[in-house]
DNA sequence: TGGCATT
């Protein structure tokens, strides 16, 4: 039953929408909402019916007693062209109550065919109504362990459960995801708040989600998604080289870092500033910790580093960077960079400061330029395309890094631009408080090779940022015991 | 110390 707020509301909102319709148009050429002198009310979980196979020559008054038989009505609407006026065959039809609806369709759906027609009548919840989408909910972090019946115990005090499936791979394996469906909007919802983030089950990595499920559209939108992640298109560096120019871009970092990694400490930060500087010639001969030589590096120390020259815009190197829009010439002034926080080794002073304060400072800066780096791609792409989260993908044996001590503000891509200097970052995330949105912290980075997972791990384990030194080693294993 | 999932 409708309680006398929602009746109000739905009397004050329909009642008022039909005035402001007969006024307007003179004609009351669609209905009235009410049957009755009385205050109209329905159901908050009232049907919106949808009548199809009626006489064109039938308005509404002629229809009524046809429906008025299985209950109350609220609301009867013939549809009309939105232009010519003209009868389409069909109507809305909403009773004061749930059950009359129910009825109804019982009785009428197919059931007998109206003068004139050469098809039965159709009584059916309208498309508007909910198809199960509004109701039904999306469950993530589940145990997968967790059977259908564990699932609806959790959920069965919000409301009546009409459908509840555990997602399960090929394998007949639990996914760790649910689908359940409840019989109202309100029920779901419900569900939502008492029990979304409020609870990790034992062996999930986060706290439960619970959330309406994607519509039909959305999943279409994901399908895509999927589909061109695994392409490895439109992803922001992709977007500014293409495929390829994304792979070459990797490419020459790699063999950037290779070049001096022998020689002197550099750290992946002044890569960055180094490829940024289009005009920097050399980077190397920095202070700093000697670098263990790794798989990538044959280079004697003290060559020069290459010139990188074959960057195709000021936009971006890696994708993100503190530029300004590009100026008339194409050049961005070095000024600018300067202010942006890039700040690439002098090329010329190897000695002066600090060159991993330097890169810090480039770190911070760089993370805070993001948003309007991207504003920057957007000016640059008419359509600024969805930016679509990278699949993550364990990397082989040895390639996958566990990363402690992260500034609070990276996220994701710049966990990427940190380690993509030693190879190809097959995956990187940041792991993040679900309640919070805050990052923990900490995150994996994965390469398709363990060399690069080395080179990674040598040069970036106790990079200092701030206060803090980054802690960079293999991710343990699954099934590793824990230490004590 | 992940794999975050959409019938």
């Amino acid at each position: 039953m409708a309680t006398l707020t929602n009746g109000q509301v739905d009397a004050a909102v329909h009642g008022g929408a039909a005035s402001t319709n007969g006024l307007v148009n003179g004609i009351s050429h669609t209905h009235s909402p009410a049957s009755c002198a009385t205050i109209p009310m329905k159901d908050h979980d009232a049907i919106k019916l949808f009548i199809g196979q009626i006489p064109r020559n039938l308005d509404e008054k002629d229809l009524r007693p046809l429906f008025e038989e299985f209950g109350k009505i609220y609301e009867l609407t013939v549809l009309k062209d939105r232009f010519t006026g003209m009868h389409k065959g069909c109507a809305f039809l909403t009773y004061c109550a749930r059950e009359s609806a129910l009825k109804a369709q019982t009785a009428l759906h197919e059931q007998k065919t109206l003068p004139g027609m050469n098809r039965p009548i159709q009584v059916k919840p309208a498309d508007s109504e909910s198809r199960g989408e509004d109701r039904k909910l999306f469950v993530g972090m589940l145990n997968k362990q967790q059977c259908e019946d564990d699932v609806r115990r959790l959920f069965e005090s919000f409301g009546s459960i009409e459908e509840c499936t555990i997602l399960r791979g090929p394998d007949g394996n639990s996914k760790g995801c649910a689908f359940v469906k409840y019989s109202t909007h309100a029920e779901a919802q419900a569900a939502i708040s008492a029990l979304h983030g409020s609870q990790t089950m034992p062996g999930a990595s986060s706290s439960l989600v619970v959330k309406f499920a994607d519509t039909d559209k959305e999943r279409t939108i994901r399908r895509m998604q999927q589909m061109a992640g695994q392409m490895g298109i439109f992803n922001p560096m992709a977007l500014q080289f293409g495929a390829y120019g994304a792979y070459a871009q990797v490419q020459q970092q790699a063999a950037l870092m290779a070049s001096v990694g022998q020689g002197g400490y550099l750290s992946p930060m002044a890569a960055f500033a180094a490829a940024q500087m289009q005009h920097m010639a050399t980077i190397n001969g920095l202070p700093g910790a000697p670098m263990t030589p790794t798989s990538g590096g044959s280079t004697p120390p003290g060559i020069t580093a290459p010139t990188v020259t074959s960057i195709p815009s000021p936009i971006s190197v890696n994708g993100f960077t503190g530029l300004p829009p590009p100026q008339a010439n194409g050049q961005a002034p070095a000024e600018a960079m300067f202010t942006n926080g890039i700040h690439p080794y002098p090329a010329q002073s190897p000695t002066a400061a600090d060159p991993l304060q330097q890169a810090y400072a480039g770190v911070q800066q760089y993370a805070a330029a993001f948003p309007a780096a991207y504003g920057q791609i957007s000016q640059a792409f008419p359509q600024p395309p969805p930016i679509i989260p990278q699949q993550q993908r364990e990397g082989p044996e040895g390639c996958n890094l566990f990363i402690y001590h992260l500034p609070q503000e990276f996220g994701d891509g710049e966990l990427m631009q940190m380690f993509l200097p030693f190879g190809n970052v097959i995956s990187s995330k940041v792991f993040v408080d679900r309640a919070t949105n805050q990052s923990k912290c900490f995150g994996f980075v994965s390469f398709d090779n363990p060399g690069s997972a080395q080179a990674a791990i040598q040069s970036m384990n106790g990079f200092q940022i701030g206060m803090k030194r980054l802690k960079v080693q293999l991710k343990r294993p699954k099934d590793a015991n824990r230490p004590y």
